[in-house]
DNA sequence: GTTAGTGCAAACTCTTTGCAGCACT
DNA sequence: AGTGCTGCAAAGAGTTTGCACTAAC
């Protein structure tokens, strides 16, 4: 297993992208994250973590990283744009409505139902975006114990 | 088979919302609709219409009927919110990242998943989104003839 | 007459962009 | 040295909200 350091770095270089901190740090969140991020949340940690990063260039490593196909981009129910590394399988959300706790579902599902479509509608499917919501059994348990 | 009309009213009655000249605009553009739509492509087709709807207007009414369950409301991959009768059953959406034409696919398969996911998460499933993109055949003969 | 709905303009959130200065190769 | 990246602040899109006025019940 390479260090952090080390994949960072080689994902620049590979991508023909100058080696900064800023991106050191915002590659780093992103793959110690176990659900995928914000802009704003990256933003926050980078700050806690006491290497800020501003929210522009936080925007702008994200949105090059997602054209070079490092980070998987999706926009959840809630409006706002979440990142993940795409070198691991891409996974689904699962949100809980009432206290926005984030599962991401391991396997993706969808890959007979994308031949299908395809043959019926003679688009060339390239990507799929698809998003569970409900509640957590901890906030079940909570509206109960109110009841 | 119900007129419009008629079928606005009743919307209107059951939901205990007062039957206002807006409420029907949007609510025939709605019906008239193929597609989902946007609060814009709303306001843009009411006011084409020569019934003329403040954005506002079309927001606010967009929000009520989502919340009385009239509406399905998604957000689609391109940030915008796309609303739907969801009295049909509720349709996904295939979109050509070329040209935007949006197909919506007829049948929805995730019922069984959504079941699996309830057992695995002990999560109270209420809901899901889901788009399919790629390249409609229209844009992809295009793209081979200029190449 | 009362309450709910509307229009207008201003505010708000998330994201993008222009520009001047700085850091990487 | 030269290009690419960053920070800052301002602008942009989509959506929401406060307030005074109007229309539905």
């Amino acid at each position: 297993m390479i260090s952090g350091e080390t994949m960072a770095n080689d994902i620049l270089k590979i991508n023909a992208l100058k080696n900064t901190r800023s991106r050191q740090t915002v590659l780093h969140i992103i793959e110690d994250a176990a659900v995928s991020l914000t802009a704003e949340d990256i933003y926050a940690k980078a700050f806690q973590n006491g290497e800020p990063v501003t929210l522009s260039t936080v925007y702008r490593t994200l949105s090059t990283l997602s054209e070079k196909g490092v980070l998987l981009k999706s926009i959840s129910q809630d409006g706002k744009t979440y990142y993940q590394l795409s070198s691991h399988q891409h996974k689904h959300r699962l949100v809980c409505t009432a206290c926005n706790e984030i599962i991401l579902i391991e396997n993706c599902p969808l890959e007979s139902l994308e031949a299908e479509l395809e043959k019926k509608t003679g688009y060339t499917i390239n990507g799929h975006s698809l998003e569970f919501c409900g509640i957590c059994p901890k906030c079940a348990k909570k509206a109960k114990n109110k009841a």
